[in-house]
DNA sequence: TTGAAAGCGCTAACAA
DNA sequence: TTGTTAGCGCTTTCAA
C-alpha cells in the first residue's frame, strides 16, 4: 500500500480510502489509485485489514473422522452437505475453512475459534461426542452441529426430523403390506436413535408387534450392510422388509440379498435414508428418505452466523420426505 | 496477551516467548503463563501472528462450477479428491480454504492469493479455462490444477494418466472380444481428449477400424448417460461395448440399456472411469479405470507448497489402474 | 479533500 | 532471564 501511495504521490491513508471507495476521496484521485493498484495486481491484505478492523469473515467447517478407520469424508451424504455449506457461505461473502480432525481431539474445533481463525464452527458428525460438544458450548464457542437434539444439550443443532423420517420409511413399508420389517443402524448414534423411535411408533400405529431380533446394529461403512445381512440371516427369521439407516447400508444390503438369491423388492422391500445422488442410479432404484441438503447448508450457516453475532438461536429441524422408487 | 501478562506480572514479550516455548524463558515462569492461558481459554491470535511473522499456512482449494447449472460439488469423484486434499494439508499442518466460484469469474482464485488469504491455490476442474489459467500462472500466482497437460501450458497440472487410462479401458474391452466399442465423453475437455486418444490407440493396436459414429459427446451430468444412449440408438449402429468417461455416465447408460432390454455385460460390456465409491455397489458392479485419489491429494498439495516456496516443479502424471468387475 | 499519527495483537532485536 | 521498543499492513480520528 505504501508503494502505491508513493507512486500516486499521496499518503497511505488516501490509498486506503480510495480502495475502500470512501466518498471523501476525489474522483480523479480514486481512479488513479485504482488503476495503479490494478496494474500492480495489488489487493488489500485481508489479514491486516481484519486485524485492524477486528473483523473476520471466515467460518470453520469441521469433519471429525474416526481415528482408526480415517474414513468419512467418503460418505456421499456428508460431502453433499459440505457442498451446500460452501454455497451458503459463498452467497453471504464468507470464507470456509475446512478441517478434518480426529474424533478424539475434537477440541481442535474450539482452537480454531480461540485462535481467531474463524468466527464460528460448523461441525458435521455428531457421533457420540455429546459431552465434548457440551463443553465447547459451555465455553461459549459459537458452534453448530449437524445432528439430532438430545436432552441436556447445550450446543445448537441443525438436523433433519429423524423421528418423522423413521416413521415415513416404516409406514411406507407397512402400507406396501410388509409386516416383518428389519431395521439396520447403530442406535447409539442420536440420529439413528430417533429414526429407530420413528420405526417403533409406526409399528405401534399399525399394531404390528415389535421384534427386537429384527434390529441389527450396523455401522455406516462399506461392509456394514453385508455384515448386517449376514447377522440377520443367521437369526433365521422371516422378514419381508428392511429399513436401512443410510443409503449406502441399503445398497450393500441389497447386493447381499441378491447374492443369496433374494429379490428386491419382491422378497424384501428396502428403504434407505439420505437420498444420495446415487440412490436414483442404483438398481433397483432406491426408495429412501430424503434429507434436504441445500436447506441444511443454509440453516447451518444461518445458525452459526447468528451465534457468532451473539444473537439467540433455536435448534432447527428440517423436513424429511419419502422418495418412493423401485426398491419397495 | 496483555491481560495474561498483567495477571502473570510479566511483559507481553515474556508471554509471547513462553507460549511459543522459547528456551529463553524460565521453566517456572512458562508453566505459570501456560496455566493462566489455559484457564482463560487464551490462544495466540493467528492473524496477528501471521501478520507479524509474514507467514501463512493456508492453501485455497477452488472448485469452479458452471454458472448455469451450479452443479459440480455433487460429483463424487471431485468430492473424493477434496477429502484427500484436506487430509494431505492437515497432515502437514496447513489450513484449507474452500471456495466455490462461478466458472466465469475464475480470477477470484487469484484474488485469494493477492489478498494474502492463502499462499497458493489448488484448482479442481480444468474444464475449458486454459487461457484464464495461463494468465494466472503468468502473473506468478502459485496455482496447481487438477487436469491434463496441454501444449503451451504455463500453469502446473497434476492429473492421472488419461491416455493410459483410455487405453486400459479400451484394451480390456477388446480383450473381452468386443469389436464395436462406443465412446461417451466430451472430447473438448482436455482430460477426456486424452482418454479418447487412448481409445483410438488401442483400436489401432488391435487393428480395429475407428468409426466416428460410435463417438457420442456426453456431459458429466445426471442425464448425460441417458441422452448419449438415446443418440447412439438413433444412429442405428451395431455395438457391443461402451467406454464411458465417468462412472456416473456409465451408470446412467447402463440403466438406460436395461430399460430397453439390453443386458450388461452380455449385450454391451461397459467400462467407466474414476472408480468412485459406488462403482463397486452398482449392479452390475462397474468395471472402471481407477484414478488414485489419495495420491492425487498428496501430489496436489506437494506441488502447490513447492510453488509457494518458489521451488521449481514439474507436472505430475499419476498411474491409472483397471478395476475389472461384472459390467464387462 | 488529504495527511499525520495511533493502534489492531503479535514477535524479535537489542538492552539490561 | 526479562523488558523496551519498533513494526508487520492496515484504518480512522483528528487536524489542516
Amino acid at each position: 500500500m505504501s508503494d502505491i501511495a508513493r507512486l500516486a504521490g499521496v499518503s497511505t491513508a488516501t490509498v486506503s480510502r480510495a480502495l475502500n471507495k470512501s466518498p471523501l476521496i476525489n474522483e480523479e484521485t480514486r481512479t488513479r489509485i485504482e488503476q495503479l493498484a490494478k496494474s500492480l495486481n495489488y489487493s488489500i491484505n485481508v489479514g491486516a485489514q481484519n486485524l485492524r478492523l477486528k473483523q473476520n469473515r471466515t467460518v470453520a467447517v469441521v469433519v471429525p473422522f474416526d481415528s482408526v478407520t480415517r474414513q468419512h469424508l467418503s460418505d456421499p451424504f456428508f460431502l453433499g452437505i459440505l457442498g451446500s455449506i460452501a454455497d451458503a457461505l459463498t452467497d453471504r461473502g464468507y470464507d470456509m475453512l475446512l478441517t478434518r480432525v480426529s474424533a478424539d481431539e475434537l477440541d481442535t474445533a474450539a482452537q480454531i475459534y480461540d485462535t481467531g481463525r474463524a468466527i464460528g464452527v460448523i461441525l458435521i458428525g455428531q457421533w457420540r461426542h455429546h459431552d465434548q460438544l457440551n463443553q465447547m458450548a459451555a465455553r461459549r464457542v459459537p458452534i453448530v452441529v449437524w445432528g439430532a437434539q438430545i436432552p441436556q444439550q447445550l450446543y445448537l443443532t441443525v438436523g433433519s426430523d429423524n423421528l418423522a423420517g423413521g416413521r415415513l420409511a416404516t409406514e411406507h413399508l407397512l402400507q406396501k403390506g410388509r409386516r416383518r420389517i428389519a431395521f439396520f443402524g447403530d442406535v447409539l448414534l442420536p440420529e439413528v436413535a430417533d429414526r429407530f423411535e420413528g420405526y417403533r411408533q409406526a409399528l405401534r400405529d399399525f399394531q404390528i408387534p415389535f421384534d427386537e431380533k429384527l434390529v441389527v446394529p450396523a455401522v455406516f461403512t462399506e461392509e456394514g450392510g453385508r455384515n448386517a445381512v449376514r447377522t440377520l440371516l443367521e437369526r433365521k427369521l422371516v422378514f419381508d422388509g428392511l429399513f436401512a439407516c443410510s443409503d449406502l447400508l441399503a445398497m450393500t444390503a441389497i447386493n447381499s440379498f441378491r447374492e443369496i438369491g433374494m429379490t428386491v423388492p419382491e422378497d424384501v422391500a428396502v428403504v434407505g435414508y439420505d437420498d444420495i445422488e446415487l440412490a436414483r442410479y442404483f438398481h433397483p432404484a432406491l426408495t429412501t428418505v430424503r434429507q434436504p441438503i441445500a436447506a441444511a447448508g443454509e440453516a447451518l450457516v444461518a445458525a452459526v452466523l447468528s451465534l457468532a453475532d451473539a444473537r439467540p438461536s433455536v435448534p432447527v429441524l428440517l423436513q424429511t420426505e419419502l422418495i418412493a422408487r423401485a426398491s419397495s
